[in-house]
Parts: structure tokens; sequence; C-alpha cells
DNA sequence: GCCAAAATGATTGACGTCTATCAATTCCAT
DNA sequence: ATGGAATTGATAGACGTCAATCATTTTGGC
């Protein structure tokens, strides 16, 4: 009735032990015939190896790295700032984890991070995926050496990673052209796709769900041409203005990329008017949530940095312990209105749940006398 | 560098391992100078005890019970499925899971199935809260006797739960109001909202936060009163029919309980006309699925299942661990369009991932010679 | 049939906790 | 002071795996 140990399965396959722990560890050395009855005998009985009791002997501790892109993109600011806030609680179950920088959108610097990494290679690796071949290569190097691998927020479907952690970008812009359509009901309307750059997989994405949408459904709005703002939000600032200063009707404006704080700025000539297009953008951020609450913005698509590290995280660790993958799904990503806010995830505070379990309850075993 | 064990605690306080023991294990018979010499050992060394080891040693098992409510509920009938599909893969964690039968809105049943549970207590118990003294006195002596006790989808604040694991009702119900008010852009109109029980809490919730937004935001939408509907499929259709044949002129309808099939039905008489009413219904089940892909409703509120059980069980175990509790947040609701709706969640097939981690990877040491 | 190389078996000591038992000490009321 | 109770200490075995060592057997080439 309990589960088959080790020793069960040497004795099914009849060898001994060390054979047994030969195979399951891959220490070489086994004939083939003797390593197949073994494998045999780990299938007949459904054999999954303890991973506790083989993290307990070895004193194991995880150590995983996420990859994250410098500089003052928001987003990745507050991922930043989420990892630091898990990081002691998961030292606690023997997790280590560490952040690299990397340069943003640069596929050379990315390769550099992860040879770099290669010299002393961690279990498991996060990483936000940037189409190049170099990259690619790099990490088929990384999973060769059995470090698990996984594309954060932008994928390489082509890389041998060893799984995506992050939204299904092309759904994100077909939500977002359905709200942009309602929002506009009946009435006609031109709307502006802003974006980081077509060089990454996500925003391009993004573009290519939103347009398939509109066209498709909402013929009625007009899509101007995008501009691509690099993330950056003086760049976004200035060329809405230059837009707005021109006289352009606009209607309605799409950010799919970062910099929204420029954004921000641009629309502040609407305030008291009812006249500012509808906005629609990416990530829950401090200034995207100002805007939301003041009424500047009317709908933020968040990807739930937060779920993503934890599916990270838990991904990772699966494939450390060489468990029976679990199917990955996209992280769904949130919806917010003005009226649907979460509490910001930093507000977290470990005693603030008000329970504290450190202590074992009077169980069937009495208290004191 | 390492973890503190608990031999350090016993050596830093002074005592022997068999009295620190004692403690932690709430064993009794310490007195009580002793016992705070020991505690305070524990917090100078941020000593946490090692699950895995503890597990380990006494060949642990987790026993988890959800308690779910029976009938043709869509929404709990998918839960229902979703738990049957992860059992086995908790199997092989050491994690037992039980489903029991529940009469639906029905305070004394539970009860009685709390009272039943409590004669062999499992580790942890999930519950879809029903607003009742004599069903919160149950839970009361469920957390005293040391079992872990959550909320599911329904919250009972006023218990002694450890946790509730949800959707936060209100903010759903404002998240409705603001997209029925996006859909009617500048145009009045008239709302039907359409619920299960008043005595449900979730769905008071709801309705509360519907109310309050469409007041606030949107004065140009009348509210029609509510239609209690036991959230049952012929119940909810023939209403709705009658209020069609009446000639009411109905601009949308928010659906915020179950039997959404039957509002389906009622609203085929608008197929191929530009007259059907905005429809927001909650739960993703089979049959609004179809309602969506088919453009018969336009929003569906998904609570994300799939996502409650994983937190609740995550919950349980944390807390029959013992370990400091983590913040419970609210379950993020997914809202979905038909551009958005995910894979349905039995689709998975574990092997359809096309990774196996079952062996080691070529790592330290060589493979084959 | 001999030798080296390869393969296999047998065994042991960690890892940290839990449970249990038994011996030794301290405490307290009389 | 004495006896009984309460408290404390010491220790050992079990849990399942990993890493390591050493002894033994089998294999293959000549």
């Amino acid at each position: 009735m309990k589960a088959p140990t080790l020793a069960d399965v040497a004795r099914r396959a009849g060898v001994s032990y060390a054979t047994a722990d030969r195979v399951v560890n891959a220490r070489g050395g086994v004939a083939d015939a003797r390593a197949d009855r073994v494998r045999q005998a780990i299938a007949d009985l459904g054999y999954v190896r303890n991973v506790a009791a083989a993290n307990l002997s070895q004193g194991r501790v995880y150590r995983f790295v996420f990859v994250i892109p410098t500089g003052t993109n928001a987003f990745f600011l507050h991922l930043r700032m989420i990892l630091g806030a898990v990081a002691p609680r998961l030292r606690l179950e023997r997790t280590e984890l560490r952040i690299e920088d990397v340069a943003a959108f640069d596929a050379p610097s990315l390769v550099a991070v992860l040879r770099a990494l290669a010299l002393s290679p961690p279990d498991g690796i996060a990483l936000v995926g940037i189409d190049s071949p170099e990259v690619a290569a790099a990490v088929a190097d990384l999973t060769a050496a059995g470090v698990a691998v996984v594309t954060l927020v932008s994928d390489m479907p082509d890389s041998a990673r060893h799984a995506y952690v992050g939204i299904d970008n092309c759904s994100a812009g077909r939500t977002a052209a359905r709200l942009m359509g309602l929002a506009h009901a009946r009435g006609p309307g031109r709307v502006l796709p802003v974006l980081g750059s077509l060089s990454a997989r996500d925003h391009r994405e993004r573009l290519a769900g939103f347009r398939a949408i509109l066209a498709q459904d909402f013929p009625q709005i007009a899509l101007l041409p995008e501009f691509e703002g690099r993330d950056r939000a003086e760049l976004v600032e200035q060329a809405v203005e230059r837009l707005f200063d021109r006289g352009e009707a606009i209607s309605g404006i799409y950010s799919l990329g970062a910099g929204n704080s420029g954004l921000a700025r641009a629309l502040a000539r609407f305030e008291g008017t009812d006249r500012r297009p509808v906005v629609i953008v990416h990530e829950l951020t401090p200034r995207t949530r100002e805007a939301l609450g003041s009424g500047n913005f009317d709908v933020v698509i968040d990807q739930r940095p937060g779920a993503e590290i934890a599916l990270a995280l838990a991904t990772m660790r699966q494939i450390s312990d060489r468990l029976p993958a679990a199917p990955i799904r996209p992280i769904i990503p949130a919806i917010i209105f003005q009226d649907n806010m979460p509490e910001p995830e930093d507000s977290a505070l470990p005693e603030a749940a008000g329970l504290d379990h450190t202590t074992a309850p009077p169980g069937r075993q009495g208290g004191l006398t």
C-alpha cells in the first residue's frame, strides 16, 4: 500500500541496490541488459524517487538564477522587487535565488551572461527570451549540462528551453482589441498602437493579435501605424505629444510595451475633458495604477509577475527533481480596471496574516498535564 | 552557513535534544523556564524545522478533504473534475485527496459532514463557506483539533477558518459593472441581475459591488430587480423567457450565479439579430464556453478553479507543516472573451509536455564510459 | 585458459526528525 | 528526611536516498 522504494525496485529487477542506484543516478558502468531490467521494474512498480529523502541525504540546496534586464523599465523593476521579497521565504525551503543583470533587448550580452553561468552551472535559470540563434545555442548547452532552463515573459519556442512561463501574448493582443472594440460601441475611431520593439517576440505577438481582431470584428476602427518607443517613457511621450499637436483624431491607444509614464504625461492635456482616447496598456506598475485610479487609463492587462515567478520556480524545481513533467499552461493575465485593482504585491507582511503555525497544535497527544 | 538543526537549538538553550523536541512537538512535561529558553534559542537561531526530514521520518501522508456541493452546478462539477485530475499526481507527493459530498446551500448537512470528519480528522479540509453559526462552530472545533481549515469560493470571515481561498467577489461585481458600462458606451439601458441565492455570501457581495459602480459611474443604466434562480438552469430560463415575452426592454444581463445553460437557451431567440442584450456571466464551463464562442455571451468572469485548488492545497500543506503563514491573497479572476479562452483544464496530458526528466541528466559525473 | 577491464554486489555512514524507552535528577509536600 | 511525582537527559532505531569503498564476479580479447 505504500510507495515502493529503490530497494523494492532492485529486488524486483533481481539486482543489487547498488546497481539500481547506478541506473537511476546515471552513474554509468551498467550493462544494457541489466539497466533495462531496472527500468522495467521502475515502470512496473511505478517507482518515484522520494525527493525529500534525496534532498535530505545530500543536504541539497536549490540554486536558481533569474536573468533580468536592467534599466528603468517599471515592469522589470517590479519583477526584481518581488524576487527580493520571496527570497528570504525561499531560503527556508533550501532554495537560493540570484538575480543576474543583462542589458535589455541585447542578444550578445545575454549570451555572455549565459556562458558565464555555465562555468558553475546553477540548478535552474529563468531568462527573458530573445529570438537569436546564438542565445538558442547557449540555452542548448545549458540544458545539455542538466540545467533547468525556463523562458520568462517572452518565449523562444525554437530553443531547447524546457518550458515557457508567461502569458499568451497573441491572446492578450486579441483581448485588448475586444476591449477597444467594446469601448467604441457603435462609433468609428482611429487607434494608435505603441510598442517597445518589433524585435521582441512578445510585442510582435500582441500587435498581431490586436490587429487580427480589429480587422475581423471592428471594421469601423482604423489602425494608425504603430510607434516603436523602445520602452522609453520620454520617447513615447514625445511621439504621442506630436501626434496630438498635429491635431490627429485619436480615439484609442494600445500601449503594449513599457514607458507608460510618458504616455500618462502626454494624456494630461485631456484632464477634465471627455475627449480623452480610450487607453489600454500592459503591466500594473505604480504609474499605471495611479493613472487607472485617476481615470487617465481605462484598462491594464497585467501578466501577474508574482504568479510568473511562482510558476517559474515550481517548474525549475520540478525539472531539477527529475519528476515527471507537469504540463505548463500559460499564465492568465489579469484585466484590471479602476474597480478591481489588487493590493500591491509588496504589501506582503508575513505576520499580517495574523496566524502563526510554528508550534504544534493540540493534536492526538495531549498538551500540558 | 547552513540551517540550524534542532540539535543546535538544544545546545544553544543548554538543554538536551529530548527536551527541545518536547517543546517543538508540544509533548508537555517541560518546566516553563526551560521551555522559554528553548523558544528563545529557536528565535535566536532562526530555526525552522526541516519538513522533509520530519515527513520522511514518520512516513507521513497528507490527508486533505474537499467538501463540495452535489448537484448539476457546472462549476462544482468542473471543480470535481480538476480534483480528480490532480489526485494521481499528488499521490506522488504523499498527498491523498478525498471529496466529500454535501447538499448545496444547506448548512445542517454541511455541519453533519464536518462533524463526521472530526471523528477521524484529516490534515486539512477545504469547504465552501455558508454563513451560519452552527457551521462556524463546527469549523472552530476542527481548527481547535489541529485541522487546517480553508474556505473555498465563498468565505466565512467570522469563523475560525485559517484562510479564504477564492476571488474578491465584491471586486468581481464592480468589474462586471464596469464592463457593462463600457459596453453601454454613452447610451441608456436596463440591466437585469440574475443570481443563485442572496443567502450565499459570494452572490451577495457580487451584487453589492455591481450595484455600487453602476450607481456611481453609470447613472444612465437602470437596474431591474434581481432574480433569484437557485442556480438552477430551468428556473433561470423560465424567468428570463417571461421577461422577454412581456416585452421588457433589457439591454444587459449580469448572471452572477450558476444555471447559465438556461440563460443561453433563453437568449436563442436573438440569434442572428443585433438586439441581444449584453451578457456577462460567471464561471467558464462547457456551456459558457460554447455561448462565448458562438457570440451569445459577451464576457465570462472565471474564478479559475484550478488556481483555487492549487492555492488551497498549498495553504493546507503549509498550515499542516506548521510553517510561518504566508499571506494569502485573493485569486485574481480571469476575464474572458471569445478571443482569450484558455485551453480546457482537462486537456492536461502529462506526456503532452513532451519532456520527461525521470532520469538524471549528464551532470558533473560522466555518463557511460 | 589467462589477464585486465568491466560489471556487479555488499555494506556503511551521513542527512534531520520523530518516537520510544529507560535512567537519572530535581522538586515538593508531608 | 523521605517518598512519589515531575522533569530532564541519553540514546537508539527508523525513514529513503546518496556517495563512497572494497570485494567479488563476469566479460572479452588473445
